[in-house]
DNA sequence: GCTCCTTTGCAAAACGTTTTGTATGTCGCT
DNA sequence: AGCGACATACAAAACGTTTTGCAAAGGAGC
């Protein structure tokens, strides 16, 4: 069967194309008597008529295509969410997304853009794999654009990110609620928002309940299984031994449950954990189940949508909006009230 | 700055459109002198042209546009491999991914292709998140389409899956030639191609090794951490104790670690653990690091996407192609001799 | 009965390319 | 010198829409 076009509708409905055009758009669909419209959307509907969007994007200067560009899709598990969002949000509203990796190479992000544009998306999604501060591609001077876990030098551009301190104290208070006093902290050694964000969270928290923040309770390393369990045996090995662990990272997280377990320690009685991301993978996989603060990649890859598009339908110079999203608490098993000692 | 057009090159460089439009494309280069034709370049380059791909793709029946429709890329960590896979292939070749998610709806997939199909996808790449037998939808026929982990009761589409059986034979082979005989399986417990493959994989590798198959080496469960811890427990507290256990997925060998710690088991020592998937998060994560049989998802959708676009370029009827890929083991460290009882 | 609106429909131009057909030279050959 | 062959450049049509301007018909007001 070849394509059916809007000729082919107006042939069959003995109409001009224009008709054909003006019934199907409500937008101008005083042009047309009630009766003929009807009659050509039913034409077009038993046709199966759907109009090509190359040409109309063509006439309208709208492609209804929006470009998202990513660092490391592949590597990390929250892209997924992080896209899925985007993508929802966008094709509620008629938009389709054209997904791209640069793999964090700059060249190739330039490219990539270039390639986007060509394609006259509407607008961009930039998107980061965990929060940053970033300098803005030039190339993006121009397009709409919307950071999606990341902020700009330039205030100029809208942004999304989850908000870090609040995380962070969503987490130890969850703990000293339990009745903890005496709460280690297991931080990233990277230089970014996360790792500054969550410590400042945790001593705020800390402060709140009125307990003094002790320096030797905060062990980093590298953001993995490996990072996390060594850093709770050290941790844990401490004179003045934390009955609680707050972990920078789901997967450090799953580091100190080994640490537990080769110290003989079973969580949550001996020991309350706590982590921060909820990979369903780790904290739903390790056992007892572990209770964390979610990042909330699916929704902010939706908002980072929605915002842009609200952008581009308006079109004026809006003012950008830079959003912090709340990070939920996530129970599972992992934290319970302190032993008597 | 506005978007520079080719009649803008034209004006610019003192020629018409129509040079070019030839002067850019080297397939019509015998139309123009190579002087005009250097010279026609250099100025679009200063310009900084770049055609519309809109208006090319309508002119030319090809938009450079593939679509990609997946059931759920959020909850699966896979996705990201077999999207990265697929977009690099695509974009080496000049062709942009479009990625579309069902959320597993018969309605919202038929809804979501015709979209696709819209905004004219020279070709779909209809990917399943994980490895299974499915009814091509209908709306797919007469576009280009190859099968991503999935084969289909039309054998005339293209289509490409992991060999689930020679996976399992790889991961039981590593148990034996360290030295194993009693080899538990873990298996999935739903119907699909990857239970019964790797099952049959598992009694070949032991008849190959000249080992009785004992039906009571063989446990299943959901495929989660915790249906691996329990049927660990299980095999682990056997007359018969296994020195050895195959899981079915990375999940389950989590959970299988889970069980031989709770039995004060330590791995590899006490017990040899090999799992099927190669999921980095868990693999990298456990402690020690899980050996286990990878799933070549970048490989599949790189392949899926490559076939596709020479199945448009090629455009005669092709003879479609079902593609077995092999799965490679990746060595960690829980997989060790037995010890001598 | 005439003018003036309103309703309804159509023809044609436009979006930015690519490609076909054609025109103008220029050269080589007889 | 005359003819055809070739090289080079351009005008125009086409891809499938949307929208503007215009025309015809009908109705209302004077």
């Amino acid at each position: 069967m070849a394509k059916v076009g809007i000729r082919d509708v107006a042939k069959a409905a003995q109409v001009s194309v224009t008709t054909v055009s003006h019934a199907l758009s409500d937008a101008h669909g005083s042009r047309v008597n009630a009766a003929t419209r009807d009659h050509v959307r039913a034409v077009a509907e038993e046709l199966g008529y759907a109009p090509n969007r190359l040409a109309s994007g063509l006439r309208n200067q709208r492609s209804y295509l929006l470009g998202m560009v990513n660092d490391q899709i592949a590597t990390t598990p929250f892209a997924g969410e992080m896209i899925l969002g985007a993508q929802d949000a966008a094709y509620e509203r008629g938009w389709l997304l054209m997904m791209l990796d640069t793999a964090s190479d700059p060249e190739l992000e330039k490219k990539q853009i270039n390639t986007l544009l060509q394609h006259q998306v509407d607008g961009i999604v930039y998107a980061k794999m965990y929060h940053q501060r970033i300098a803005t591609p030039t190339e993006l001077a121009g397009v709409p654009t919307v950071l999606l876990d990341a902020t700009s030098d330039l205030g100029s551009i809208s942004s999304v990110v989850p908000d870090e301190v609040a995380a962070a104290r969503t987490a130890v208070r969850t703990l000293i609620d339990a009745g903890h006093r005496t709460i280690g902290f297991i931080n990233n050694i990277d230089d970014i928002p996360a790792t500054h964000g969550r410590f400042q969270g945790y001593v705020e928290a800390l402060g709140e309940a009125g307990i003094d923040f002790d320096p030797a309770l905060v062990a980093t390393a590298e953001s993995r299984a490996e990072g996390g369990r060594i850093a709770a045996q050290h941790l844990l090995s401490l004179p003045t031994r934390p009955t609680a662990l707050f972990c920078f990272s789901d997967r450090m997280a799953m580091g100190a449950y080994q640490a537990a377990g080769s110290l003989g320690m079973t969580i949550p009685h001996d020991l309350s954990v706590i982590g921060i991301d909820n990979l369903e993978l780790i904290a739903e996989g390790l056992w007892p189940g572990l209770t964390t603060v979610a990042l909330p990649h699916y929704g902010m890859g939706r908002w980072a949508v929605t915002q842009l598009l609200d952008e581009i339908e308006a079109s004026g110079d809006e003012e950008p909006v830079h959003m912090i999203f709340d990070c939920p608490l996530v129970q599972r098993g992992s934290v319970a009230p302190p032993l008597h000692i």
